[in-house]
DNA sequence: GAAGCATTAATA
DNA sequence: ATTAATGCTTCT
């Protein structure tokens, strides 16, 4: 009997074997199965066949079915997939089933829906519509028909209810059809004329093109300062890859994906461009990586999870933003999409273009060591000016609402002048706490190590890290006073304050409580645009990819918090946010300030940026790295655990901490209790795991997961694995 | 003693 | 992850 070695969308590091029955066909490596486990059915993924079983075959169940007569994936990105999981050691089913689409793991058949169509009978053709006056309904398909042909779904659209659709079909006028889905045309002509380049961005677009007709793969790293023209290097380079019949894969942020990115691309090429967002339906999103797969697309513009959209023919993979935290997973299988789009890039040989204003210190250490061409783009497009920086000085200054005098007074200039303002503020809702004047009782979450936000628009108080929410007290929890004060400044108590002060310039605050509802921001964002709103403050929202033409001062009211904290990425993150900010300053012929207000004017972080700006502070924090034996320069990973007994979760990293001391070329740094040490009740701790080489920290690992695995203290708590950590609370 | 909830073991 | 089996507490 044949035995079939299934991977499966469980979470654990091992496969399961299963005999074939004599009526099945042998399936291929890579296909999927549908198998019994315990008393349900899974949709599993074939490993191997004709193995030796690991366990009695008299405990084997046969196959169900075999849902695929080939395998899913390429080979090549089959072998991506496995190296994934072998690299963040996670389960290979787990890992398998997130890159299919939600439709495939669920055992649908890989092919197009066909849609269901109306058509006119030649009975249809020829009848008088005066013979259908009694039915209006009826008259009017009948006539939309005349003039095309209808999808079933869209026959509410045209209020037409399904009885008129059944009496016209006994009749004998109307009749339905299946219709193959219908693939736009790919052209290798330019919808719009390209923009004319400036000098720096025709020596990128050159470089670019004179090292793809080389044979071997390439990754350009291309810093481009914001309003630079990254995209229309992108636009350009593109179209020689497209013209070629090549496909291009973007991958952008969660937050930069938006109507007006997708319409730049259809705007200049006419070749099919596929999206994919969070909005679409199982359906569409398989339609989509069916046509990424079959070549029916040209360009697929994607997130995170775009990276393991099968391509026919690629040429081009371009990562923008590519610093951004959003392309690492930061649940389940905790991979990094930009690590594994250059992975592959590898592996199935085509380009690689990573973009950012801010790269990435990883991609700056790649682009020193040579294994990147560093391209770079320092010219604001038009006669845009550099942007003037200010540092304000918060001690012994006397602030309204976290605002200086000095900050005010450019606002009011500013304003006087008939342009608009930007603040910057971190912290959404009213006050980062409520605290009692007498007793110094503060508003804690149950269930959380953390205060507790104060939303003065909802009444509420909410814990932003388990979603708690509970009614503004009257009175302290402690003492019973009713002396209770708010601490921290919020984005609702900004707008409140900003009102006040300028009553004349209607502000509009952008953050995820005023934008819950879908395609609020884009209006917003439309209003910004006609000017009715003077003065925008939000959070990190605002920060990325939005265009302001009309702001001149952008001001970032609070980051002393990245200066104090213990993780060794917050500088970077600061460094980017600021120039991200910053960025939206003064992009067509006005001239921007930025402010920056801190307690901590001197600190070196900030005086560099400042004063010598994002390459230089990038310099000294990568020597800054080299000798501390951070990342780049050193491998690490992180194991946390989780459990409402604190003792548990701290017992089992102590217990694999134990192990994995044995290992010397490994540091074991822990256990420690993580930066939110309780979260939804449960207690948190985390190992952390350096090394000088990732080769050594993942031959450890991979040593010793299946003892960790089996310790009796994994029992008790909820364990997981960070390979590569981007945040470490 | 049954019902209800938490813990543990198994999944081929 | 999901589920069945087991253990423990509580309620009537």
């Amino acid at each position: 009997m044949n035995i079939v070695q299934v991977a499966l969308p469980v979470p654990m590091r091992r496969v399961f074997d299963y005999l074939l029955p004599d009526n099945l066909p042998q399936p291929s490596i890579g296909a999927r199965v549908v198998v019994p486990f315990g008393n349900r059915q899974l949709v599993g993924f074939v490993v191997a066949t004709n193995q030796e079983p690991s366990v009695a075959v008299t405990q084997l169940k046969p196959l169900l079915s075999v849902t695929d007569p080939m395998p899913l994936w390429s080979e090549s990105l089959w072998h991506l997939l496995d190296w994934a999981a072998r690299y963040y050691h996670h389960p290979l089913g787990e890992v398998l089933a997130h890159a299919a689409p939600v439709a495939l793991r669920q055992g649908q058949p890989p092919s197009y829906q066909y849609t269901k169509q109306l058509k006119l009978t030649a009975a249809g053709m020829a009848v008088e519509l005066t013979e259908l006056s009694r039915a209006p309904q009826q008259q009017r398909l009948i006539a939309q028909l005349r003039r095309e042909a209808l999808a079933v779904s869209d026959l509410a659209q045209h209020d037409v209810r399904p009885a008129a659709v059944k009496a016209l079909k006994e009749k004998g006028l109307i009749e339905e059809t299946l219709v193959a889905p219908a693939f736009s045309a790919w052209t290798p002509e330019l919808a719009e004329e390209p923009h004319p380049l400036n000098p720096e961005q025709a020596v990128a677009v050159a470089a670019i093109h004179a090292g793809m007709q080389a044979e071997a793969q390439q990754t350009w790293l291309l810093e481009g300062v914001t309003g630079s023209g990254k995209t229309e290097v992108y636009l350009q380079v593109m179209q020689g890859v497209l013209q070629r019949g090549q496909q291009v894969l973007v991958m952008v942020p969660e937050i930069g994906l938006t109507p007006q990115t997708v319409q730049r691309f259809r705007a200049r090429f006419q070749a099919p461009v596929v999206v994919l967002h969070s909005g679409l339906s199982d359906q569409e999103r398989l339609s989509a990586w069916l046509q990424a797969r079959d070549g029916h697309a040209a360009i697929i513009l994607g997130t995170r999870s775009a990276i393991f959209t099968p391509l026919a023919n690629p040429g081009l993979l371009i990562i923008d933003e590519e610093h951004d935290a959003s392309f690492k997973q930061q649940d389940g299988f905790r991979y990094n999409a930009r690590d594994l789009a250059i992975k592959r890039a590898h592996t199935e040989g085509f380009n690689v273009i990573l973009g950012s204003a801010t790269p990435s210190l990883e991609s700056l250490a790649n682009a020193k060591a040579g294994r990147y061409q560093l391209l770079q783009l320092s010219q604001r497009a038009g006669s845009a000016q550099p942007v003037k920086n200010i540092l304000v000085d918060l001690k012994q200054q006397r602030l309204q609402q976290g605002l200086s005098e000095q900050l005010i007074a450019l606002m009011r200039k500013h304003l006087d002048a008939g342009n608009q303002v930007l603040l910057f503020l971190n912290r959404r809702g009213y006050a980062s706490a409520l605290i009692c004047h007498e007793c110094a009782w503060v508003s804690e979450c149950q269930r959380c190590q953390a205060n507790m936000t104060v939303h003065q628009q909802s009444h509420s108080l909410q814990c932003h890290h388990c979603g708690a929410q509970r009614r503004i007290p009257r009175q302290c929890g402690g003492c019973g006073s009713t002396q209770l004060i708010t601490r921290g400044l919020g984005t609702e108590q900004l707008e409140e304050t900003i009102q006040k002060l300028f009553p004349d310039a209607p502000a509009l605050r952008i953050d995820r409580d005023s934008t819950r509802r879908k395609g609020q921001l884009e209006d917003y964002l439309k209003a910004v645009g006609r000017g009715e709103y003077k003065i925008l403050l939000g959070t990190q929202m605002l920060a990325k990819g939005h265009h302001f033409p009309d702001v001149t001062l952008v001001a970032l009211l609070d980051v002393d918090g990245a200066l104090y904290s213990s993780d060794f990425r917050a500088a970077e993150r600061l460094a980017q946010l600021y120039v991200q900010v910053a960025g939206r300053a003064g992009r067509a012929q006005k001239k921007g300030t930025v402010v920056l207000q801190t307690h901590l004017p001197e600190h070196p972080l900030i005086q560099e940026l400042v004063n010598n700006g994002y390459q230089d502070f990038a310099t000294s924090a990568l020597n800054e790295r080299e000798q501390a034996m951070l990342p780049p320069y050193a491998a690490m990973a992180l194991l946390r655990a989780e459990a409402v007994d604190a003792n548990a979760a701290e017992a089992l990293l102590q217990a694999m901490a134990n192990c994995l001391e044995q290992q010397t070329d490994v540091a074991v740094i822990g256990p420690m209790p993580a930066v939110l040490a309780r979260r939804a009740g449960r207690h948190r701790f985390q190992l952390l795991l350096h090394a000088s080489e990732r080769g050594l920290l993942q031959r450890t690992l991979h040593a010793w997961l299946p003892t960790l695995e089996s310790l009796p203290e994994t029992r008790k708590a909820r364990w997981s694995l960070d390979i590569d950590p981007q945040d470490f609370s």
